[in-house]
DNA sequence: GTAGGGTTAG
C-alpha cells in the first residue's frame, strides 16, 4: 500500500516537496540513484604507496584525542595523502567519532571525490551529535550529487527522524528507500521499524517487520514495546513468546520491555510468569530492572511486592523513588508515600518534577490537603523545581476532590503557567463529584474554547447534566461530541484467570460462560440489595425510567466480570480486575457490598488509581 | 565500514 503510494508520488512529481516539524525542503530525488558507484576507496591513490595508507590509517586510529587527529591531518596533507579515499574517509570518520563536525565538513568539503561511504560518515556526524538540520541538509546533498543511497546512509537518516519523532520526514525517507530498491535491506528495514514505533504508528512498524527476512533481538524489543505502549499489551507478550519459540534469548532490555509490557497490562499471573522468568537468566536486579519490577508489580495491583522488590535493590535513582512514592499514591497509601520523601533525601537523591508529580498525586488520592499544599509551595523554594502545569493538575486535584472548588479556581486563574485541557478536565471532575453544576458549565466552556478532544470530558459534562435532570443539555453536549467526530470510548474490564485473560464489555453475552454469569449477578443482587445496597442511577446517561436504569447498571463490564471471578475463582483468592475508564460510582458502591458479602477481596485498576475493597471499605476510603 | 532496543507521571 505505502510503496504503490510512494511511487505515484515520485512518478507525477518527480521533485519532492515536503515540509514537516522540522523541516522544510523540496529533494530532487535521481531516480537512478542506484547504479554502482564509479569511484573505489583505492582507485586514485597510485603514486600514494601502499605503506603510506596503512601508515596514516594506523595512526589515525591510534589517535587519543583531536589534537592528535589534526596532527596527523597536517601530515597527511602534506604527504598528499587525501587522494586516497580510504586515508581521507579515515581521517574524516575520526573527526565525526570526536564530534569536530566543523573539521569533518571542511575536509569533506575539499574531497575531489566521494565515497558512499564519505557520505554516510558525514550525514551520521550531524545525526549523532543532535544536529539534524545540517544531517538532512547533507543527505539533500547526497541524493543531489547522484551518490547511491546504501544501507549504511540510509539507516542514519531513519534513525534521525526517529530521534525527531518526525513521521512525515520519516515517511519520505522511506518512500527514497522504496525507490533505491533497499527496502529488503536488514539495517534499512530494523531501523524503519523503530522509526515507526516511535513515532506511534504500530501498524507500519509491523507492516515492515513482518515481511523482514530476519530479525534480531533488537528489533524483536523494538516492537514488543511498541505493542505494549499503543495499548495492545497482550499482542506486546505473544509476541515475546512467540521471538523465544524462535530461538532468540531475551537480554536484560528485551526483558525490561517485556515487563514494561505486563505493567501495562496489569495482570498478576504474567507479572510473577516473568519474574520467575528473570530469576531464571540469573540477571542481577539493576535500577532499571528493578524499577521497571516495582512498577510491574504496583500496576498489578500488589503494592506490597513492589515494595519487596524495592527494599532488595542494591542502587535507586530517582526514577525508583519516584515510581515507589507513585504505586504508594495510586493505591491510596499517601502516608506512606510521604514516609518515602524524606527516606530519598537520606540517601542523598534530589527530587525532580516527575517525583512532586507522584508525591502531590498521592497527597491527592489520600485527602492530604496541608502536607500537598506544603509539598507544592517547597518544591520550588527548597528544591528548585518548579512547578508546571502538572503540578497545578494534582493541586486543583486536590482542592477539588475536598471540595475546595472556589480556591481550585482561584489557583488556576493565577497560575503562570499555560492552562491546558487535564486541569480543565480535573476541576470538571471535582465539579461533577460536588455536583457544581455552574461551575461545570463554566469550566466546560474553558474546555471547549481548547478544541477538546478528549471524549471523556464531554461525557464528564453530559454525567453533570443528566444528574442534573438537564436531558436536553445533555443532549446538545453529546451532539456537539458526535459532530466533532468524537465517540465514547467503550468502557471494558479484563480479569485474568490462570494464564488466560478475559475482557467483558457493557452487557457483554459473548463469553461462553454468560449465562452462569448473568444468574450469578442476579443472585448477587438481590443479596446485596437485602444488605442495603440500592443502585445509583446518577451515572446513567439516559433518560429512562428508573427500572431500566438498573438494568443498564446491572450490566456494567466490571460487574460482568466480579460475577465471572466469583464464579471461578477459588475461595480466598482476591479478585482482581483492570478497567480501561474509570470505574461508576455505583459500580464502586456494588464492588464494597460484595466485598463484604462474599467476604472477597477485590482489586480493581481504573483508569486513574487502584481500589482495594475489603469488608465493605474501599482503600480510597470513598475519595474516588 | 553499519546500530539499534530499556525504568518513574500524565
Amino acid at each position: 500500500m505505502l510503496k504503490s503510494k510512494c511511487h505515484h508520488i515520485f512518478i507525477n512529481y518527480g521533485k519532492l516537496r515536503f515540509s514537516s516539524a522540522s523541516l522544510s525542503w523540496q529533494f530532487d530525488v535521481n531516480c537512478n540513484s542506484n547504479e554502482p558507484t564509479p569511484c573505489s576507496q583505492e582507485s586514485e591513490c597510485s603514486h600514494v604507496l601502499h605503506y603510506d595508507t596503512k601508515r596514516f590509517r594506523s595512526s589515525l586510529l591510534s589517535c587519543r584525542n583531536l589534537f592528535q587527529v589534526r596532527q596527523v591531518h597536517a601530515q597527511i596533507a602534506t604527504n598528499g595523502a587525501f587522494r586516497n579515499l580510504a586515508v581521507a574517509n579515515k581521517l574524516l570518520y575520526m573527526y565525526v567519532e570526536r564530534g569536530a563536525l566543523e573539521d569533518a565538513q571542511e575536509l569533506f568539503d575539499g574531497m575531489s571525490k566521494r565515497h558512499p561511504y564519505s557520505w554516510s560518515v558525514i550525514v551520521g556526524g550531524y545525526a549523532k551529535v543532535g544536529n539534524f538540520f545540517s544531517c538532512f541538509w547533507m543527505f539533500r546533498e547526497l541524493l543531489r550529487s547522484g551518490a547511491p543511497l546504501d544501507d549504511y546512509s540510509a539507516p542514519v537518516v531513519i534513525r534521525a527522524c526517529r530521534d525527531l519523532k518526525d513521521l512525515k520526514c520519516g515517511r519520505l525517507i522511506h518512500c527514497i528507500t522504496l525507490k533505491c530498491g533497499l527496502d529488503y535491506g536488514h539495517f534499512v528495514c530494523a531501523t524503519l521499524v523503530d522509526m515507526y514505533a516511535r513515532c506511534k504508528v504500530v501498524e507500519d512498524a509491523h507492516q515492515i517487520f513482518v515481511k523482514m527476512w530476519k530479525r534480531d533481538l533488537a528489533t524483536w524489543t523494538v516492537m514488543i514495546g511498541a505493542l505494549a505502549e499503543s495499548g495492545v499489551p497482550v499482542e506486546s507478550l505473544v509476541f515475546f513468546d512467540r521471538m523465544r519459540n524462535q530461538g532468540i534469548v531475551p537480554d536484560k532490555v528485551a526483558l525490561v520491555t517485556v515487563v514494561y509490557a505486563c505493567a501495562k497490562l496489569g495482570a498478576m499471573n504474567k507479572a510473577k510468569a516473568i519474574h520467575a522468568y528473570i530469576n531464571g537468566t540469573g540477571y542481577s536486579l539493576d535500577v532499571i530492572l528493578g524499577t521497571a519490577m516495582i512498577d510491574m508489580y504496583a500496576k498489578c495491583g500488589s503494592v506490597e511486592s513492589a515494595r519487596w522488590i524495592f527494599d532488595r535493590m542494591q542502587v535507586r535513582n530517582v526514577i525508583t523513588w519516584s515510581a515507589m512514592i507513585a504505586a504508594y499514591g495510586y493505591h491510596g497509601q499517601g502516608e506512606k508515600a510521604l514516609e518515602l520523601f524524606p527516606m530519598m533525601l537520606r540517601s542523598g537523591i534530589l527530587p525532580n518534577r516527575i517525583t512532586f508529580v507522584s508525591l502531590l498525586y498521592a497527597c491527592s488520592h489520600a485527602g492530604l490537603i496541608e502536607e500537598g499544599q506544603r509539598f507544592f509551595s517547597s518544591m520550588w523554594d527548597e528544591y528548585g523545581v518548579t512547578p508546571d502545569v502538572k503540578h497545578y493538575t494534582c493541586m486543583v486535584d486536590l482542592l477539588g476532590r475536598a471540595g475546595r472548588l472556589d480556591e481550585a479556581l482561584e489557583m488556576i486563574e493565577g497560575m503562570p503557567v499555560e492552562k491546558d485541557e487535564v486541569l480543565w478536565g480535573a476541576l470538571l471532575g471535582a465539579c461533577r463529584i460536588h455536583r457544581h453544576l455552574d461551575l461545570a458549565e463554566r469550566v466546560a466552556r474553558s474546555l471547549l474554547k481548547l478544541q477538546s478532544q478528549k471524549p471523556g470530558h464531554y461525557v464528564l459534562l453530559s454525567n453533570i447534566y443528566a444528574n442534573a435532570g438537564k436531558w436536553e443539555d445533555m443532549a446538545k453536549t453529546r451532539d456537539l461530541m458526535t459532530k466533532g467526530g468524537l465517540r465514547k470510548i467503550p468502557g471494558r474490564t479484563w480479569i485474568e484467570v490462570g494464564e488466560k485473560l478475559y475482557q467483558f464489555g457493557v452487557g457483554d453475552k459473548t463469553h461462553p460462560r454468560s449465562n452462569e454469569i448473568y444468574k450469578m449477578l442476579k443472585r448477587l443482587g438481590e443479596k446485596l440489595e437485602v444488605a442495603g445496597y440500592h443502585p445509583d442511577t446518577n451515572d446513567v446517561l439516559y433518560d429512562v425510567d428508573e427500572e431500566v436504569k438498573q438494568g443498564l447498571l446491572y450490566s456494567h463490564s466490571e460487574k460482568l466480570a466480579i460475577a465471572f471471578g466469583l464464579l471461578v475463582l477459588p475461595q480466598g483468592h482476591p479478585i482482581r480486575i483492570t478497567k480501561n475508564l474509570r470505574v461508576c460510582g455505583d459500580c464502586h458502591t456494588f464492588c464494597k457490598f460484595v466485598s463484604l458479602i462474599e467476604q472477597k477481596t477485590i482489586i480493581v485498576r481504573d483508569a486513574k488509581r487502584f481500589h482495594h475493597f475489603k469488608e465493605g471499605v474501599c482503600s480510597c476510603r470513598d475519595y474516588w
